[in-house]
DNA sequence: TCTGGGGTCCTAGGACCC
DNA sequence: TCTGGGGTCCTAGGACCC
């Protein structure tokens, strides 16, 4: 008889943050967030006050730093941070408001990345079927791994949390369900280092009286849409019935939709997986214009361009579209994007491309942000060696496509700043 | 006092081909 | 000469996730 399907899914507990209570035992209990990554900001708050120990900063300090670090947001906070009302993706200025005396610092990738190999080597020493989901969560198949269904997969799970913990010294939550979806919100029941069982027959105790919100996939634009139609809970979406779902969200998302509220989720397990494209982008430290800045934003952009190869370089893969994306002052984003004839992964190459594509886009307005993105990706290994001149070379519909882009009316002919700057 | 960086997937329209 | 339908590629934008 086959096995009934149990998927787990499992993530650090505040990953990042409780990295930095390893390192700082005296920290635990306090209130700590952790800065958004930003390199200038990062060295911004390590020399900041080094009377103290540099890296002991309460965010209050943060609007002397503002000039450097202004505009760093939070990727994880304590615990202890949390009872304040701070949170992931925050801004640092609004944490100071809430929590002037948290203590700031900044991500240090390196442990991240060490400790975030640890956790998943550990688990695929135990169960061998496991996706990874970015540094700090994965799906784990317990279907066929021994203890993956005695008591729902709860005796796999504490296995497994306990190896983690003896590993690596940091806690993580697990949810055990039929599917991944289910999984992802079992997770969620008992954080921290919880674990949390869900079999098919709960869903109308446990699911259904669950907000929308909690389905992975439904954002806050969904959410509110669902709001207007009256219907805040999996359970109340569960009800509808599917071809109203389909009038109102599309074919695909309304069908989806009435799935996932009744629990039903066949999506495998996946291992690994081809990258579908790669980028780099940067937030200035203050709005740049594209002709008073026209320096500077050259500068960044060639920087950027010259990152994005060596990031494809060092991956073993060369790309076909060639785009960048930016960030307007009133936060607008703008794309433009070219495909070319054969594949590259030369910088020259790429800035060259990346720079007609900005000449398409209006830049009247000051930029807080700038992209560039490579997509259409093939392993250069299996490409055949093609002169670097023909990589380039536009295809005959792509540069039409271009220059039709260069007559739209939108343009300012002859005046753009675009031109002035490349 | 706002709001990082790196991704995936979907939609929709137009070009182009059969 | 007119008309239509399907399939694929390309581009732009947007929702969502970690």
């Amino acid at each position: 008889m086959r096995p009934l399907r149990r998927i787990a899914h499992l993530d650090m507990d505040a990953f990042f943050a409780s990295i930095e209570l390893l390192r700082y035992p005296q920290l635990k209990g306090l209130p700590v967030v952790i800065g958004g990554g930003r390199r200038k900001a990062d060295e911004a708050l390590l020399a900041a006050q080094p009377a103290r120990d540099p890296r002991f900063i309460p965010v209050a300090d943060f609007p002397l730093l503002k000039d450097y670090v202004g505009r760093g947001v939070i990727t994880t906070a304590t615990y202890a941070a949390r009872q304040f009302g701070i949170g992931s993706a925050m801004g640092m200025m609004k944490a100071a408001r809430l929590c002037p005396q948290a203590i700031v610092l900044p991500v240090d990738f390196d442990e991240v990345r060490k400790y975030s190999r640890l956790f998943k080597s550990t688990i695929l020493e135990i169960a061998p079927l496991m996706e990874d989901r970015g540094v700090d969560e994965v799906y784990i198949d317990f279907t066929d791994v021994p203890g993956g269904q005695r008591e729902g997969g709860r005796v796999l799970a504490r296995l497994i949390q306990k190896a983690i913990t003896e590993a690596t010294g940091l806690t993580c939550s697990v949810g055990v369900a039929p599917n991944k979806l289910l999984a992802k919100m079992a997770s969620e029941f008992n954080k921290p280092n919880g674990i949390s069982i869900v079999h098919e027959e709960d869903l109308q105790g446990k699911i259904w009286p669950l907000t929308c919100r909690k389905i992975n996939g439904i954002g806050p634009k969904a959410d509110e849409k669902l709001a207007t139609l009256g219907i805040q809970t999996i359970g109340e979406l569960a009800a509808q019935d599917p071809s109203f779902l389909i009038a109102k969200f599309g074919k695909a998302t309304g069908a989806w939709m009435h799935e996932v509220a009744w629990g039903r989720d066949d999506r495998p397990v996946v291992t690994s997986s081809e990258p579908v494209s790669m980028s780099r982008e940067t937030t200035f430290e203050r709005d740049l214009h594209a002709v008073r800045d026209k320096a500077a934003l050259g500068a960044i952009f060639t920087e950027l361009c010259n990152k994005l190869a060596m990031d494809l370089a060092r991956k073993g893969y060369a790309a076909k579209t060639i785009g960048i994306k930016l960030r307007y002052d009133d936060f607008r984003i703008a794309t433009r994007d070219q495909t070319l004839d054969g594949y590259t992964m030369d910088a020259k190459t790429i800035r060259q491309v990346a720079g007609q594509c900005l000449k398409r886009i209006p830049l009247d307005k000051k930029l807080r942000l700038l992209g560039v993105r490579a997509a259409t990706l093939e392993k250069s290994e299996h490409l055949s060696k093609i002169s670097e001149k023909d990589t380039f070379q536009l295809s005959n519909r792509a540069a039409d496509q271009a220059n039709n882009a260069q007559a739209a009316p939108e343009r300012v002919a002859n005046e753009s700043p675009g031109d002035q700057l490349f």
